[in-house]
DNA sequence: TTCTACATGTAATGAGTTACATGATTAC
DNA sequence: GTAATCATGTAACTCATTACATGTAGAA
């Protein structure tokens, strides 16, 4: 049910099309949350069908036709009452990298470095576009009137990926000095 | 599919009932992966008749009667396939309190602190928690043979509600210097 | 010539959630 | 007397993933 709010959330800032939603999940929402493209166009259809969003058609030369959508008020009131009356869930994490991490003892140390130290570079690049993607939309900390949850959150995803990559550190120096005995 | 490999990688460390997997799921592996006991005993009956855990019930007088798994040999070089051959996925993350976070310009400021002071909450118990877990089993930071991947995974757990705190409490900071202007 | 961006979807399968079911014992 | 612990599961349902499908334009 929840990612239907996410979208809600995005469409109440601006309208947008199933394939810019798709992006700023990458962009933004995966900070805290994630979709793949079908099940993004698939809400997308169901909430249209349940009057929480509108959407209009628009022609294109060039590219392939697009269907902007826009929130209904009946959206909008269903995701105040969301968040504001329904209770929060547990956040669910399910990270491949770290399931590894939890069995290293089977395998031998250097190959358990090297998981680290690739997932070391997929956090740094994270880490690199993010803060650019932050200095670009928030310049010195400055965040307009609807932009404050983005704010927010982006922040919280630069500090998740810091404190990855400060552990990741720990974890090597750890499997290096048992290395060494 | 990666259920089954942290399942196997509990199994390859110690026998267990599907009851004490579900205990430790909640214990340990919680920093990295969630998953329902409905869920685990689905999945080690299919692993059962795929030949890579074997069973045997024990009857019991006064508690009910219970099965306890044991990891096959085969189910131990499939583990093994897994962790040093397949493809490390990316990591997702679902988390609701995060979503109202991404949303916070839609309602007041006072009840975006509630929600971000009642996670608070949350995040110092589990901090506790999984500090007075990480002293009963790692007496300053020594492990055992085949504890090492729990140590390092515990550590991920315990610096992620740390971080997790310091950003909530920047958060609420930033809300409160909002709420005055 | 191969890859990426643009743009939207269906169908099949796999994974995860919720509600239900049973029933004794022990601690508050 | 109420809740929690022990212990295992089924059935129905919802949600998520993967493979497939289509087709143009521009950049490397």
């Amino acid at each position: 049910m929840a990612l239907r709010y996410a979208l809600l959330g995005l469409l109440a800032k601006n309208e947008a099309t199933g394939y810019e939603l798709t992006q700023q999940f990458k962009e933004t929402v995966i900070h805290f949350w994630t979709a793949h493209h079908t099940q993004i166009y698939r809400e997308l259809l169901k909430m249209e069908e349940e009057g929480l969003t509108h959407s209009k058609t628009v022609q294109q030369s060039d590219y392939p036709d697009k269907k902007i959508y826009t929130i209904t008020d009946k959206g909008f009131a269903q995701l105040l009452e969301w968040m504001l009356n329904k209770p929060v869930n547990v956040p669910k994490l399910k990270d491949d990298l770290l399931l590894r991490v939890s069995m290293f003892h089977f395998i031998p140390t250097e190959r358990a470095i090297d998981f680290l130290e690739k997932s070391k570079e997929h956090h740094q690049m994270g880490l690199m576009m993010t803060k650019k993607w932050q200095e670009e939309n928030f310049p010195k900390g400055t965040y307009g009137e609807n932009e404050l949850g983005e704010y927010l959150t982006s922040e919280f995803g630069i500090r998740y990926m810091e404190s990855w990559l400060s552990w990741c550190n720990w974890a090597i120096k750890v499997l290096k000095k048992k290395g060494e005995s």
